[in-house]
DNA sequence: TTAGATTACGAGGATCGTAACTATC
DNA sequence: GATAGTTACGATCCTCGTAATCTAA
């Protein structure tokens, strides 16, 4: 099965009928797009492009296959697209609560990749102490916040009324209202659904 | 964009309701299946599946997605199949030379990668020296055959009347009628042409 | 000589399987 | 204990970019 990759490749040089101005597209290189289209003219045991001085021209059985190709990047396009708007329809206001150091709890890095799930969310950050910041959560104040928690607790569980997940590859744990089926009643709760795949 | 491997994991977790069954259906482990999956939730950001005892289920996210995720491995599909019926309409027979030893030549892994490209294809061996391999193909004889090539020669060139291309990952050359072009004018000379994917 | 394409090759990253671990019945 | 899933990790494969080579106008 031809990766995406490949049939980018081949549709740009059949459009542009150049490896070069396909490679400009694309982002990549001319040997990168070269290697591609003789993968695929090899997969398929096909001549696609004939050589052409000013670069290259489709063959009869490249011609065939062009409009294929273009319907399956469509539909790849139309998959991510569909993706897209299932957390593009989140909206509201995400109060954080923040403790120590802002670099310490890598908060840029965070906020970054939650605004590159969800766009249209707005954070408002407040900073304080952990207890106190436990405190805020509990009273429904903030909506979730960073905790810094005893080493060797394991991940996951829930304590106090509260859910508490680990960041892989952080040093420091989120904490949202409990249970995860609160947070799907509310625009700001189902935020802490779609907090998992940070 | 998600790879197809991706979308055949999601959607064979969806239909089959669980990892494992997927991972054998797609003849891949447990761990990979359950990788690809992860990957595709982050690079989503979205939460496909829920854990049961007995497996995973769709969440709501994951239902909406998964009709989007099949049409485009169909489009894939009918990319593959719209390029099989493009060298499936190969007829004729294809007359090959032989030389020293069938092992040797691997022959079998050519025919077999031969028929696979063009299982319409009927071929018929000659066995013979490699001059009067040489001497038949120059005759019409026969329209392809095995010679041993002097090492340090290049590929690609013409000489005699004969042109030879270097099977990559092979010892031996392969020879057909000059120029391409006249492999052309007939169904056994379109063979050639294909060849060239091997 | 210039423009365009291919080949060679090496570094970096992705993939997948084995093995070990966790959780649920 | 048995079943289902995940994590860890290492070997292998793939991809892409740089540099060199090739071809034609």
């Amino acid at each position: 099965m031809q990766e995406y990759a490949t049939l980018r490749a081949f549709v740009a040089v059949a459009r542009t009928g150049s490896v070069s101005r396909a490679a400009e597209q694309l982002h990549l290189t001319q040997p990168a797009i070269s290697l591609k289209l003789k993968q695929l003219q090899a997969n398929l045991g096909l001549t696609l492009f004939s050589r052409r001085p000013q670069g290259l021209a489709l063959t009869a059985d490249g011609h065939a296959l062009l409009p294929a190709a273009e319907k399956a990047l469509a539909s790849a396009q139309v998959f991510e697209q569909t993706a897209g708007t299932l957390h593009s329809t989140l909206r509201g206001k995400l109060s954080i609560g923040t403790i120590v150091d802002p670099e310490f709890l890598r908060l840029g890095a965070f906020l970054s990749r939650l605004m590159a799930r969800a766009p249209q969310l707005e954070t408002e950050l407040h900073h304080g102490m952990s207890g106190s910041v436990l405190n805020r959560i509990e009273q429904g104040d903030l909506d979730v916040g960073f905790y810094l928690a005893p080493p060797g607790e394991g991940s996951g569980q829930a304590h106090g009324g509260l859910a508490w997940r680990e960041l892989t590859h952080f040093d420091y744990h989120v904490i949202a209202p409990a249970g995860g089926k609160i947070g799907l009643l509310t625009p700001v709760g189902s935020i802490w659904r779609r907090c998992h795949g940070l």
